[in-house]
RNA sequence: GCCGCGGUGGCGGAAUUGGCAGACGCGCAGGACUUAAAAUCCUGUCCCGCUAAAACGGGGUGCGGGUUCGACUCCCGCCCGCGGCACCA
């Protein structure tokens, strides 16, 4: 007893770090069965100053301890990391302090992997990528000129958000309440010749495979709502002004509405103020005004257009259109409620059943005509519109319809006269992918005036035997709106790849770089085969390990990376690379881990949880064990350091065990409960129910605590099904018992189903539905043996003297005597 | 406004298909060891009543109903919180 140690997790975590790495045990293996892989992936980090937070750790340890259960239980794994290096914090800092993006970058990585390596996290460092090293962004680029091919990345004038602060366009899935993601600007519009990836062309299937994926459903519904799919018509008006009287065809006016079976209520159209046909169709009357109207609203940004509670505005243009069925006069108004980016920047207004509509026509004294009811009771159309579904009246052909086929009905007369058709439309709108920012995979395209005219020179990609158009290092780091590629020298020395021609203003590089989610939505393909220099990834690699069996990552990316992601692995299909759709087949997100305070962890509030102060006061196993403690995966909990104190306690106490093992077979009951600890490990690694499966190790814990001795076989078997939570302490008594380096080269411990099954149950006595006790007895007794059992109890029979009118008994759960 | 998720002790959270609500941990209280503290160990800890203490009785999973022998769990109607979208025609 003498010779005990204390518990000191710094005296032998770092040894077996180093010896883990030094023997290559979480390589991944060469030889694989494809059967037996597992690609398990955690969304890769943004190497910040910061360095690692707790919230990373905590979904890092989740993968880690899924990845060793694989590998214990035969898989081969594929667990890699790396770095989504590029991006505008390392720029913006440039720009401050002049030290090279590079520089900064590649010391945040260096932080990052030693943090990482401290907490013993398997990954398989060989395959690390970063996405600022010009061998990945090689295949970045080689990805753009593929799109290209494809004709799926075009360039395009059009009207862009653009942070003011930041210097630079926008995705629209960047823009979030009208302000830039990432510095909070209010953003504006502007219109600028920016390149595009055609996701649109996608929508359908991107909302479809939603099916097929096992996702968080609030993910997919963010998704879906994203997508922003609506069945509908098209429906087109004539335009009937003094203009327009001599010819016979006229203009036209197309709108798109989800609510065909409401045409008969159209009272006036309404086109987005920058819709092409304002300035044609507006007579001169009316000019002044409109021109005014458009003025405004230009001015306008995202966040004023688009506030909540404003009240509509609008000007009429002194046109009219003609109803297609009856030919009634409609007039036409522009106003800013209608968007020109969604639909056909044009809607039929149906105020009595359209709550916009409404509120408009109540402002401009516009005739609101009700043209469907309700099936049941009546409504009072002089307060609000009747948005619902209901039956048609005042509605001609279409009297006596309910919603359903009145759509039809119009929607087939109206393809008939060649007026209209049944449409689908969606919110997603294309990718805007060009950015006029330094720190990023430079869009491989040249502009060539020979090629083409002065006016319009050629767009030229780049050679893919030309790849990597790297980075220059001649930069000067200023936000000047307008990417400092374009103030390098070395970048613009080129001559055109198709006629040979060269010089300033004649052949020039594109100096824009590439939105740093188009580094993100490949990297899963590049762990496959990371050091390939032929191929983004061989076939091969990606048949064996496509799809990510298990992703783990923060819920912030639904409509960002894990869209795109889903996005270029349906481009992948269509160009034949590879023979599947989805890339990760089932992901979980992890919560936000809050402060003590329960606020938001933040340098402002001074309340920042630093793994590595922690793994240096308690070390690695103890932080690893107390973020999987909290609570579940996937909820928002705040951090606790005396919970965490409670797992250092833990430790200790397991460490302990191991003065009280002995040579001796387990008891029966003992077998059986070491039996159902493995199972039970088993199941919920596999739900990512990691806090239950602790709770369960500290009971089993308990109870060899209090124990004369704890049987050798016990206690192999515990450190076994242990060992992917706590990596170090585990091996560290695996070895102190004896046993082979590396525990984490073990096969999964094995149960005996039988066994598991209890032989003994407990069952609960009630009366009246009131529980009152519990018996202990045989598995599978039968009601008899059971109420014979209570009779025994005096604590229970005594309220057996009445008669009972009914009995419910459940095998091996309860019995409930129920009365008058 | 719409969509999604959730609401259980002082706190984080347990409760496979409806069957002992509160596992496990934290905190707190009392005790042991110690000159003392830390560490460690033991006991107690949902609320109310009756108790010296128990036994015992009653209440209890956001609120109000319902189904059922039995509801944290299922159904209907509300309230509150979190997250996403938001003039999308």
């Amino acid at each position: 007893m003498a010779d005990r140690e204390e518990f000191n997790p710094a005296k032998f975590e770092k040894k077996w770090q180093e010896k883990w790495e030094k023997e290559g045990i979480y390589r991944t293996p060469s030889k694989v069965d494809p059967k037996k892989k597992f690609y398990c992936l955690d969304m890769f980090p943004y190497p910040s100053g910061a360095g690692l937070h707790v919230g990373h750790v905590e979904g890092y340890t989740a993968t880690d301890i899924y990845s060793r259960y694989m590998r214990m239980r035969g898989f081969q794994v594929l667990h890699p990391m790396g770095w989504d290096a590029f991006g505008l914090p390392a720029e913006n800092y440039a720009i401050k302090t002049g030290i090279h993006p590079q520089e900064t970058t590649n010391k945040a990585i260096k932080t990052f992997t030693s943090q990482i390596k401290s907490l013993g996290l398997s990954y398989d460092w060989q395959r690390e990528i970063g996405t600022h090293r010009p061998d990945y962004y090689k295949w970045t680029q080689w990805f753009f000129l593929l799109l290209y091919k494809m004709g799926l990345a075009y360039k395009k004038k059009a009207p862009v958000n653009w942070c003011p602060s930041c210097q630079t366009v926008l995705a629209n899935e960047q823009v979030v309440d009208g302000k830039c993601e990432r510095c909070g600007t209010e953003v504006v519009q502007k219109k600028m010749d920016q390149w595009f990836f055609k996701i649109t062309a996608y929508a359908d299937e991107l909302l479809e495979d939603l099916k097929k994926i096992d996702w968080p459903e609030s993910t997919k519904e963010g998704q879906r709502n994203w997508i922003g799919r609506s069945e509908g018509a098209l429906i087109k008006f004539s335009i009937f002004n003094d203009q327009f009287s001599n010819s016979k065809e006229g203009e036209q006016i197309e709108v798109f509405t989800t609510r065909p079976d409401t045409l008969f209520g159209a009272t006036y159209l309404v086109l987005a103020p920058e819709h092409p046909l304002v300035n044609k169709i507006t007579t001169s009357e009316y000019q002044e005004a409109v021109k005014k109207y458009q003025e405004e609203t230009r001015k306008k940004t995202a966040l004023q257009r688009s506030a909540l509670e404003k009240e509509k505005t609008g000007v009429f243009t002194g046109a009219y259109a003609l109803h297609p069925v009856n030919g009634r006069k409609l007039p036409i108004w522009i106003a800013d409620y209608v968007l020109m980016t969604y639909g056909t920047g044009a809607v039929m207004a149906v105020p009595a059943h359209d709550e916009r509509d409404f509120q408009f026509a109540k402002k401009y004294q516009l005739e609101i005509r009700p043209v469907v009811k309700p099936e049941k009771g009546e409504w009072n159309f002089d307060e609000q519109a009747f948005v619902g579904e209901g039956v048609n009246v005042n509605s001609e052909f279409l009297d006596g319809l309910k919603t359903k086929e009145a759509k039809k009905k119009i929607i087939s007369w109206l393809e008939e006269k060649g007026l209209g058709k049944k449409d689908v439309k969606y919110k997603l709108r294309d990718w805007l992918i060009s950015r006029q920012r330094y720190w990023g995979a430079p869009i491989p395209v040249i502009y060539c005036t020979k090629c083409g005219t002065k006016e319009k020179p050629a767009i030229i990609p780049v050679p893919e035997e030309d790849l990597p158009v790297k980075l220059p290092d001649d930069v000067d780091f200023k936000p000047t709106g307008e990417s400092p590629l374009k103030y390098s020298k070395k970048f613009h020395e080129v001559t055109c790849p198709v006629c040979g021609a060269k010089g300033e203003g004649v052949v020039w590089r594109e100096s824009d770089t590439m939105d740093t989610f188009v580094d993100s939505s490949w990297y899963f393909f590049r762990f496959t085969d990371p050091k390939n220099e032929k191929e983004f990834a061989s076939r091969k690699a990606i048949k064996i390990w496509m799809p990510v069996d298990l992703y783990v990552g923060g819920a912030e990316h639904t409509v960002l990376h894990l869209l795109y992601s889903r996005f270029f692995t349906k481009v992948l299909r269509d160009a034949g690379y590879i023979d599947f759709d989805e890339p990760f087949l089932k992901l979980r997100h992890q919560g936000l881990i809050l402060a003590e305070d329960g606020r938001k962890m933040s340098k402002r509030w001074g309340n920042v949880i630093n793994p590595d102060d922690e793994v240096k006061k308690f070390g690695a196993d103890t932080v690893r064990l107390y973020e999987m403690f909290m609570g579940p995966i996937k909820d928002a909990k705040p951090w606790s350091t005396a919970g965490e104190r409670g797992i250092y306690r833990f430790l200790k106490k397991v460490w302990r065990l191991q003065y009280k093992v002995k040579k001796q077979l387990p008891k029966e009951e003992e077998e059986r409960q070491i039996n159902k600890l493995i199972a039970y490990v088993g199941e919920n690694i596999e739900r990512l129910n990691m806090n239950i499966i602790i709770a369960r190790f500290m009971e089993f814990v308990n109870y060899y605590s209090s124990q004369p001795y704890l049987p050798f076989e016990v206690w192999k078997r515990l450190l076994l099904v242990m060992a992917p939570f706590a990596p170090h302490i585990t091996e560290e008594l695996w070895a102190r018992a004896g046993l082979p380096f590396s525990i984490h080269q073990q096969a999964w411990p094995t149960y005996d189903p039988k066994m598991i099954a209890d032989k003994k149950v407990k069952i609960a006595v009630a009366f009246d539905g009131k529980t009152r006790g519990i018996i202990e007895i045989g598995k599978d007794s039968s009601q008899n043996e059971v109420i014979e059992k209570i009779k025994g109890e005096p604590k229970l029979a005594k309220y057996l003297s009445k008669t009972p009118q009914k009995v419910i008994f459940v095998k091996n759960k309860i019995i409930n005597f129920v009365g008058e």
